[in-house]
RNA sequence: GUGGGUGUAGCUCAGCUGGUUAGAGCGCCAGGUUGUGGCCCUGGAGGCCGUGGGUUCGAGUCCCAUCACUCACCCCA
């Protein structure tokens, strides 16, 4: 066969499903502890969202979203992530009129025309939360609280919090000024990426990962030294409630978000073992996106947590039990063909009690059905033959033990139903 | 978008400096007395050697292109 699945898309086979259910169930578990509600929107959505919300220049929406016309000529895109979606069903269906705060989860595929590597793809898995009308420090330290025992249940003790402000449209634009200034004076000196970063997303001079360049910026000016008032104590709020919860942290004044509509709060977990990029989620307060969408003023605050990267790290660190599941189910072998009905109508009743059952659909051998039940981890064989039939009986074998006694149909579903 | 590595059976790989019908292990299927799995033995199926060009009497093996995978960069989860 020539068709495989596009770049950067993959199947998640059977054997895999077993660690995402995990994921997934502790994920809703939470959710539903905290008090959250999932609400499911659509893959795709208009282009103007992102470009609205994730921003016009922002990678994300110039390099990395699906864009494409439907035959209506709709300019649509395939959703590169989920806050701007879920923000815009809030709106749409005025949300801020019920009790505020509104919690929301939503757990999904999402799309970026990337070049794939490790923990990259093009479609990738995030589940996120959001908590929306109230612009509390408490509801900033939730996310993270959240995001930490979420981390700290599935194993991982030795992930990194690093938290920053990033400012308010008020304050940032004076430290963007200040960083470029800073940065012009050595542009000489500067790799080309920062060169260019200088100009346009002066921001991003702070995480490049070029040795000579954060040695260069390293006595940069101080985000912290330009937020304004109201920004400042946010932050230390966020951050002494932070301590009252014991939630270790890590302030990182390099730390940025490449969404343009993050401000105050910023936070990133990092692993050593997420691949390349290290970030296993992260999120932050996005006070201006609901009004960047002409929507009424509604402060907001979220995560997004990179399913594929947590797997990811959570096999590096053999926190992914694969956990192969005990033998299960009953596997219905018969003699000869003209039995194979018989076995069927045994399997479905089976079934309606609850029981997994399979029988054998290749008229195969006895001995290739006891070899196939055994490789697929039935506990139990039902055996009927010739003999069982004149004597309206069945051989009942327990494939773990190797013992095998000759019962009645029922009596083998009594004990079948007991032990299960 | 940029750079490096790789591309041979379902999977993991072998195939030396180009030379006759392309191999192994695992897996799959079937047998190995009488209706019964696991161990062992035997046999079988399964390969446009990623794709397209080129060099050559002859290419899995050399060259070019292309696609895919992979790693890293930009960027992000």
């Amino acid at each position: 066969m020539n068709i495989k699945a596009p770049r950067g898309a993959k199947d998640i086979l059977p054997q895999e499903t077993l660690c995402w259910y995990l994921l997934e169930e502790r994920f809703k578990e939470m959710c539903h502890i905290y008090n959250y509600y999932e609400i499911r929107t659509p893959l795709f959505e208009d282009a103007e969202l992102f470009i609205r919300s994730v921003g016009e220049e922002s990678d994300v929406v110039e390099k990395e979203m699906y864009v494409f016309k439907d035959r209506g000529g709709r300019e649509l895109a395939l959703r590169p992530e989920g806050t701007a979606g879920v923000t815009r069903a809030y709106l749409q269906h005025g949300m801020h009129n019920l009790p505020q705060p509104v919690k929301l989860f939503y757990f999904g595929p999402m799309f970026r025309y990337d070049r794939p590597q490790a923990g990259r793809q093009r479609q990738f898995y995030q589940m996120g939360i959001e908590i929306f009308g109230t612009k509390e420090p408490s509801a900033d330290v939730e996310i993270i609280k959240f995001t930490a025992d979420f981390f700290l249940g599935l194993g991982f003790n030795n992930l990194k919090l690093h938290i920053n402000s990033v400012g308010c449209e008020k304050c940032r634009p004076f430290y963007q000024e200040a960083l470029k200034k800073y940065a012009d004076e050595r542009l000489a000196q500067l790799c080309r990426d920062c060169q260019r970063r200088a100009q346009f997303n002066p921001l991003r001079l702070l995480d490049c990962k070029i040795k000579n360049c954060r040695e260069l910026m390293k006595d940069s000016p101080q985000i912290d030294h330009f937020l304004c008032d109201p920004c400042r104590d946010h932050f230390n709020e966020v951050l002494a409630l932070l301590e009252v919860l014991k939630v270790p942290y890590y302030v990182d004044s390099h730390l940025v978000r490449g969404l343009d509509y993050y401000t105050n709060t910023a936070f990133e977990f990092f692993s050593e073992n997420a691949g390349p990029q290290g970030s296993l989620g992260g999120g932050g307060r996005y006070d201006k996106l609901a009004e960047s969408l002409e929507g009424p003023p509604v402060p907001g605050v979220g995560v997004a947590l990179g399913v594929e990267r947590i797997l990811l790290a959570m096999e590096e660190e053999g926190l992914a039990s694969p956990e192969t599941s005990d033998p299960e189910g009953v596997f219905l072998a018969t003699g000869s063909p003209e039995l194979k009905e018989k076995a069927l109508l045994m399997a479905y009743t089976l079934r309606e009690r609850g029981l997994k059952a399979d029988a054998d659909y290749a008229n195969r051998s006895l001995k290739a059905q006891m070899k196939f039940a055994h490789r697929k981890r039935f506990r139990h064989v039902i055996i009927l033959g010739k003999e069982e039939k004149l004597k309206n009986v069945i051989q009942l074998r327990d494939m773990l033990k190797g013992e095998q006694q000759e019962l009645s149909f029922e009596e083998a579903l009594n004990i079948l139903t007991a032990k299960a």
